[in-house]
DNA sequence: GTATATACCTCGCCTGTCAAGGTATATTTG
DNA sequence: CAAATATACCTTGACAGGCGAGGTATATAC
């Protein structure tokens, strides 16, 4: 069983944001780590994906750097800012707040 | 402080039917109770009310009618169907399963 | 040589939210 | 009594994020 996009929206960019605070990473190695810490049963999608890096790039919480692979594909690394660290908390706050409501809701 | 719509998206439907679960009510009535319920943290805005109303209906997850109001402005209540309580329970699975998985990736 | 894995990206559709606008009735207040 | 407020309903159109479908390029395995 999987989740409804509709349920994620709204988490794609702290999700991001949290992988990025253990360290840069980059796109195709960020999607797969969230496979398997939900065991497959979230997957985000890579236009998801690449859309929220270029919101988050935008608003100053990341920012890119390509890689020096001197073989194989290119990688484009992200690192987070403090300003994107800031933000995470927020957005945990707010995370917290709306589970509680929600749960207050749906009794 | 509020909740960002981003996050309550996808739980308006489970919030209407959460509530129409004690009884018929209608519109008004049910923003109203959603406000009080969350201290004014949360207001389901009237447009997304009454399109989610829509679609519940087209799904036959409700029916409405008309009350007999004779004095005043007339009401259009609201009845959760069996097939609405069915989906109640799957949304409410759903939303313990996506705490859940945003849990574990926002760590 | 064909398939699979790695790695990136964009376009355009879809769907739910909501600001703004509208209608009508009843009560309260200056 | 006029104006404001509360009750009660509704629609339209803009907006934003998710994502299916499509594309590019490199490396390895069979």
């Amino acid at each position: 069983m999987s989740i409804a996009s509709d349920v994620i929206r709204g988490h794609t960019e702290p999700i991001i944001l949290s992988h990025l605070l253990e360290g840069d990473s980059y796109g195709y190695q960020i999607n797969k780590e969230i496979m398997e810490k939900t065991n497959n049963l979230y997957e985000l999608k890579e236009a998801t994906l690449y859309t929220a890096f270029r919101r988050l790039e935008q608003a100053q919480l990341i920012i890119s750097y390509w890689g020096d692979q001197e073989v194989g594909a290119r990688r484009r690394y992200y690192s987070i800012t403090d300003k994107g660290r800031e933000a995470y908390r927020e957005y945990k706050k707010d995370w917290e707040n709306a589970k509680a409501i929600i749960d207050t809701l749906l009794k």
